[in-house]
RNA sequence: GCCGUGGUGGUGGAAUCGGUAGACACGCAGGACUUAAAAUCCUGUGGCACUUAAAGGCUGUGCGGGUUCAAGUCCCGCCCACGGUACCA
C-alpha cells in the first residue's frame, strides 16, 4: 500500500477539529508551557514558505512538551493594523478592515493545512475592538502613571499629584525630570489652572505630548514612514521630503533604560538579540561640561565619554537642530549655514550618520576652552545629533575617528593628547595610553586621567557626572487612519492645536483629557476617504464626531498592539479586563517565542516595556515577557533573471552571454522554470509585450535564466507558496523538510531540489509497517538488541536536540534510524511504536495514521514521550583515530578502558605508525580516552 | 557609518567541550529490476597527481597571520553577503 499523504491528512484535520484536540484550558494539575510563534501581519501576498519556518519550528516544540506532560498553551492570531492595507485603501478606496479580512481568512487556509496545534479559539486580531479596547486600557494606565525614581517603578499619577500638593516641586525634585524648568511651593501649585497642572504633569506622564520629528513630503501631503522615503524622496512620485517636527505623543521609556538593561541577564535569549538591545539602549557613563561663548551670553553642555582628552579638543560641533545656533550664527555666517540647514533638512538619520562625506559649516562664533581659555570654533555638522546626548560635542581630532575625518576635512588643528607607543595594538579609541601635552594630567594613564578629570570638573562647577543613553523615549503617533485612536479628547481653551512646531514653546492650547474606561473602546469611525488631509493630520482630523468631540486624531502605531498580545491570548473573551488575575497568574510568561530577528530591537524592547509597566502596577507577575527566545533566520528566494537586450529585441541565454554585451537582467518569474531552464513559451505568455523577441539559446538548444538569492517576494517573483508544495508532497514532508534545511536561526534560500529527500524517508518510514500490497508487517515478538540500540540513540539524541532546537539534526537523525531499522529489517511494535511517538511533534499526520494502525485508540499526539535507556547505548571498545603529528594515520579498535601506557605500546606497535617513526624519538604521546591518540616525533 | 549574524564539496548542511572535516539529504555517475519508464534497491562521489589494483601520498572549512601535540572550532587583521538602524511588519 502506498503512502497516500492527501487522504490521511485530510482524515485528521477533521479529526482533529471535531475532537478538539488542540483546545487548552488551565489546569492546575498539570505544569504549564507557554510556547509562542510571533504573530504574523496578514499582507495581501499570503503565506510564503519563509513564514512557517518558526511556527514549525515553535509547534514540534510545544507538541513535544505536551508529549513530556505540559499543559500548552499555544496559540495564533494576527498583527492586523499597518501600512500595507492603509496604501492599499488610499490606492483603491477599498477599506483596510475588508483587505485584511480577505487577507486573514487566506492566512488560516494556509495555516490550516500545515498541521500546527494551534489552540484557534484564542484567536486575537489587534484590530477588532473586543481587542484595541484593551491597547487603549493600556494606554490610559501609562498616561496615568508616572515613573518614581526614588522607588524605581512606575506608579499612578495620583501619587505624584499628592507630593506636589504636599510639598510642590522643590529644588530637589527637578531630578526627577531635568527639562522641567521650574520650581513651585504645594500652595503654588494649589493655585494653578487645571491647563498649567497638566502641562506640567505631561513631563511625568510615561505617555506624553511633545514635538518630535516627521517626514513631511508637502506634494503628498502626509507625513512618510522612513520606508516610503529614498535619498530624501518620497518612493511614490519622487517628491522632496523634509524633517519637520510635530507634536506627538510620546511613550518614556528611557525611565526603563537600566532595568531593560538589567533584565536581559534573568532571560534565556540569544546572546547576538541581547547584545543588540544592550547596544539599542546605549548606556555609557561620561561627563557633562560647559563651554561658555566667547562673545554671547550662553554656554553650550556638551556630554563626553572622555573627559581626559579635553586638552585636544580643537573645534566644537553643534547639531543643526539646536536651538542655540541661530544665536551662534553671525552675520557673515549666515548665507553659508542657512544653505547647509537646507541640505541638512533632506537627509535621513542613517544618511546623515552614514558620514562617508565629511559635511559641516563653520557658525562664525567661537567658545572659550575651559581650562586653556583658547577660542575654540563652534561649527554644526550633520553628524552629530539633536537626539543624543546634549546635542553638542567636543571635536578630539587625535582620539576619535570621525573627529579626525572632520578636522581634516576643514583644517582643523590635530593636537596629539595621548602617547600610545607602548600600546602597539592599540586602536585610535582604545582607552589607553600616557596622557601628553595636556597640561596637569601629563604622565597619568587614560583611565586615572578621566577620573582625574571628573573630580575636577565637578569641584569647579563647570560639569558633572552623567550617565547617558542613545535610547529615546519611543515615538508612539502615526498620521494614519488603519490604527487604534487614542481615547484620549482635548479640552480647548482658545484655538485649536497646530500640527507643526511654530517656533514658539507653549503654542499649543489643549489639554489631553483621558476618556474614561466605560467610554473605550473608542472605536474608528467610518471616514469618506482615506487619503490624508494635506495638513499633516490623519484622516480622522476630516470625520464629524472626531471634530465635535475633539478626539485625539492621530492614531497608534504597530507596535501598540504587537506589545501585548501574548497576554490576551491567556484569556482572549475577557469583557472585563485584558486578561484575568487567576489566567495571568496560571501562565505567567512565555516559555519560548519564536520570531524572526529583524524584531531584535524593536519589537521584542516595546513588548519587554510594557510588561515592564503592567508589572509595576501591579497586573502581572513576571516582568519579563518572554523567558526564552529562539530568533528564525529568513528563508530567501531564489530569483531567477533573464538577459535582455531592448535595441535588437532579443534575450539571451546566460551562458550565452559575454562581457561587455549590451543590454540587462531583468525579474523573470520562478514558475517558469525547470531547474534554471526557461520555458519560453510560457515566458511569452506571462510578458506579451516580448512575445515577438528572438531568444538566443545555447548549444545544447536550451535557455538558462541567472539565479540569485534574494528576499523573498512577489515583486521579485520569486515565491513560493506553501500550498504548492503541500499539494505535491503533504504537509508532514513539508514540515520535516522546512526543519532539515538547516539551522533555524540561519538565514537561507529556498530550493526545493531535496525535498524529495523528506518524502522518500516518510516512505521508508511507511514501508517498515507495510509491504508492497498492503499488508501490515508489524511483529510483536521480542525486539533485537541492534535495533533497540539504534531506538534509543534515536531517542537520545532527538531528547538533546528539540532541547536546543536543533531540529535539522533531529530529522537526520530519524532518517539514520529508519535506514537502519531497514537494514535490520525490524518490524517490532514496541519498535516502531516508540519512533512513531517521537515522530510525532515533527510529522504529526502520518504518525497518528500509523499510531492507529498499530491499534491505538488514542491520539499519538496525547501518548509519552519515550525515555531513553542508556543500556542499550553501552559501548565496550572505540576506534581510535591515531595520528602522528597531529595528521590521521590510521585507526585502532580498542577497549574503552584501556589506560594510557598500554594504548601506547599498542599504537607505537603499528605497522602505520612505525614507518612514520622510523626509529626516530617519540617526543610526546598524547591520549585522550574515547577520543584520539597522537604521537609527536 | 554603527550594531548583530553568517561564509565548510556541484547544492542544503553535519562536526554538542580544541580531538577522525564533509554525518544526513539532494544532485551526479555507474549498475540491478523493467519491453520501456516511474518507483525501488546496490555501488561510487571534496580537489589534485600517481598506481593494473589495493594500500598509501599531497591538499582542503572566505582571505592573511598567530596560539597549540592537535584549529572549521581560540586570538589578531582583512574581504564579502544578510538583518537592524528608532514611522515596513
Amino acid at each position: 500500500m502506498e503512502y497516500r499523504f492527501t487522504e490521511i491528512e485530510e482524515k485528521w484535520k477533521q479529526n482533529w477539529e471535531k475532537t478538539n484536540l488542540y483546545k487548552v484550558v488551565e489546569d492546575k494539575n498539570k505544569p504549564k508551557f507557554y510556547a509562542l510563534s510571533m504573530f504574523p501581519y496578514p499582507s495581501g501576498a499570503g503565506l510564503h514558505v519563509g513564514h512557517p519556518l518558526g511556527y514549525v519550528a515553535c509547534d514540534i516544540f510545544a507538541r513535544y512538551k505536551r508529549l513530556q506532560g505540559f499543559n500548552v498553551l499555544h496559540p495564533m492570531g494576527y498583527d492586523a493594523f499597518g501600512l500595507p492595507a492603509e496604501q492599499y485603501a488610499i490606492e483603491t478606496g477599498t477599506h483596510p478592515e475588508e483587505t485584511t479580512d480577505k487577507a486573514i481568512k487566506r492566512y488560516r487556509e494556509q495555516l490550516d493545512k500545515i498541521g500546527f496545534s494551534f489552540d484557534w479559539s484564542r484567536e486575537v486580531k489587534t484590530c477588532e475592538p473586543e481587542y484595541y479596547k484593551w491597547t487603549q486600557w493600556i494606554f490610559l494606565q501609562l498616561f496615568n502613571s508616572w515613573y518614581n525614581r526614588e522607588a524605581d517603578k512606575a506608579e499612578p499619577i495620583q501619587t505624584l499629584v499628592e507630593i506636589f500638593e504636599r510639598k510642590g516641586c522643590i529644588t530637589d525634585w527637578k531630578q526627577f525630570n531635568p527639562n522641567l524648568h521650574e520650581t513651585f511651593s504645594g500652595a503654588d501649585w494649589s493655585k494653578f489652572s487645571s491647563y498649567k497642572k497638566e502641562r506640567i504633569l505631561q513631563y511625568y506622564r510615561l505617555a506624553y505630548r511633545s514635538y518630535t520629528e516627521v517626514n513631511w513630503c508637502e506634494a503628498l501631503g502626509c507625513v512618510l514612514a522612513n520606508d516610503e522615503v529614498k535619498d530624501g524622496k518620497s518612493e511614490r512620485g519622487g517628491f522632496p521630503v523634509v524633517r519637520k517636527k510635530m507634536k506627538q505623543w510620546s511613550l518614556r521609556i528611557t525611565e526603563y533604560a537600566d532595568r531593560l538593561l538589567d533584565g536581559l541577564n534573568q532571560i534565556e535569549w540569544s546572546e547576538s538579540i541581547k547584545e543588540q538591545q544592550r547596544n539599542w539602549i546605549g548606556r555609557s557613563e561620561g561627563c557633562l561640561l560647559d563651554f561658555n561663548a566667547e562673545l554671547l551670553p550662553l554656554s553650550l553642555t556638551v556630554f563626553t565619554t572622555r573627559i581626559d582628552t579635553v586638552f585636544g579638543v580643537s573645534f566644537v560641533v553643534i547639531a543643526p537642530e539646536h536651538e542655540a545656533l541661530n544665536k551662534l550664527v553671525t552675520q557673515e555666517q549666515k548665507q553659508a549655514v542657512s544653505e547647509y540647514l537646507a541640505y541638512v533638512k533632506s537627509r535621513t538619520e542613517i544618511e546623515r550618520q552614514q558620514e562617508k562625506k565629511v559635511t559641516g559649516c563653520f557658525t562664525g562664533s567661537y567658545v572659550i576652552h575651559p581650562f586653556s581659555g583658547e577660542k575654540i570654533p563652534v561649527w554644526t555638522a550633520e553628524y552629530v545629533l539633536s537626539g543624543y546626548g546634549t546635542g553638542v560635542v567636543m571635536g578630539v581630532p587625535a582620539d576619535d575617528e570621525r573627529d579626525k575625518k572632520f578636522a581634516e576635512k576643514f583644517n582643523l588643528p590635530i593636537v596629539e593628547i595621548i602617547d600610545k607607543s607602548m600600546y602597539p595594538n592599540a586602536t585610535i579609541e582604545d582607552k589607553l595610553g600616557k596622557m601628553i601635552n595636556s597640561d596637569f594630567l601629563n604622565g597619568m594613564e587614560v583611565q586615572n586621567a578621566i577620573d582625574v578629570m571628573l573630580e575636577k570638573v565637578e569641584e569647579m562647577e563647570i560639569g558633572k557626572r552623567k550617565v547617558n543613553y542613545k535610547l529615546r523615549d519611543a515615538s508612539f503617533s502615526r498620521q494614519r487612519y488603519w490604527g487604534e485612536p487614542f481615547p484620549i479628547r482635548y479640552e480647548v481653551k482658545g484655538k485649536t492645536d497646530l500640527p507643526f512646531a511654530n517656533g514658539k514653546d507653549d503654542d499649543y492650547a489643549d489639554v489631553p483629557v483621558a476618556l474614561s474606561e466605560n467610554e473605550l473602546p473608542l472605536t474608528l469611525p467610518q471616514v469618506e476617504s482615506f487619503k490624508p488631509t494635506g495638513d499633516g493630520r490623519s484622516p480622522l482630523a476630516s470625520n464629524k464626531t472626531w471634530l465635535e468631540n475633539n478626539y485625539e486624531t492621530d492614531t497608534m502605531p504597530g507596535y501598540a498592539g504587537s506589545s501585548w498580545y501574548f497576554l490576551r491570548y491567556m484569556d482572549p473573551h475577557n469583557s472585563t479586563a485584558f486578561a484575568s488575575k487567576e489566567k495571568l497568574d496560571y501562565w505567567q510568561q512565555v516559555d519560548l517565542y519564536v520570531g524572526g530577528s529583524e524584531h531584535a530591537v524593536g519589537h521584542l524592547l516595546y513588548a519587554r516595556f510594557f510588561t515592564k509597566i503592567l508589572f509595576d502596577l501591579g497586573f502581572l507577575k513576571a516582568d519579563e515577557p518572554f523567558k526564552r527566545m529562539v530568533n528564525q533566520g529568513m528563508i530567501q528566494g531564489k530569483s531567477a533573471f533573464v538577459f535582455q537586450n531592448l535595441e535588437q529585441k532579443k534575450f539571451v541565454s546566460t551562458n550565452m552571454v559575454k562581457e561587455g554585451d549590451e543590454g540587462r537582467f531583468i525579474h523573470c518569474d520562478i514558475q517558469f522554470l525547470n531547474d534554471d531552464k526557461l520555458d519560453i513559451e510560457a515566458f511569452k505568455k506571462w510578458r506579451s509585450e516580448f512575445a515577438s523577441f528572438q531568444f538566443v539559446l545555447d548549444s545544447k538548444g536550451e535557455f538558462l535564466v541567472q539565479r540569485e538569492v534574494e528576499k523573498m517576494s512577489k515583486s521579485k517573483y520569486n515565491v513560493v507558496n506553501p500550498d504548492d508544495v503541500i499539494a505535491k508532497y503533504g504537509a508532514d514532508t513539508f514540515r520535516l523538510f522546512e526543519m532539515f534545511l538547516g539551522p533555524i536561526e540561519l538565514s537561507k534560500p529556498w530550493d526545493d531540489k531535496g525535498i524529495s529527500g523528506c518524502y522518500n524517508f516518510l516512505r521508508k518510514l511507511w514501508r517498515l509497517f507495510f509491504d508492497a500490497d498492503g499488508k501490515l508487517l508489524v511483529t510483536e515478538d521480542e525486539a533485537g538488541n541492534d535495533s533497540l540500540k539504534s531506538l534509543h540513540k534515536l531517542l537520545k539524541k532527538i531528547t538533546y536536540d528539540v532541547e536546543q532546537l536543533s531540529f535539522n539534526t533531529s530529522v537526520a537523525a530519524f532518517m539514520i534510524c529508519v535506514n537502519e531499522l531497514t537494514d535490520l529489517k525490524c518490524h517490532n511494535k514496541n519498535v516502531l511504536q516508540n519512533l512513531v511517538i517521537a515522530l510525532a511533534p515533527f510529522a504529526p499526520f502520518i504518525t497518528e495514521e500509523l499510531y492507529e494502525k498499530l491499534g491505538n485508540k488514542e491520539s499519538v499526539h496525547t501518548a509519552i514521550f519515550p525515555a531513553y535507556n542508556e543500556n542499550y547505548l553501552r559501548e565496550n571498545s572505540f576506534v581510535y583515530p591515531i595520528s602522528i603529528n597531529g595528521k590521521l594515520r590510521t585507526t585502532l579498535e580498542l577497549p574503552l578502558d584501556m589506560e594510557q601506557a598500554q594504548v601506547q605500546e599498542k599504537v607505537l606497535a603499528l605497522e602505520q605508525v612505525q614507518k612514520w617513526v622510523e626509529g626516530k624519538p617519540i617526543k610526546k604521546f598524547i591520549f585522550v580516552k574515547g577520543k584520539i591518540a597522537n604521537v609527536v616525533i
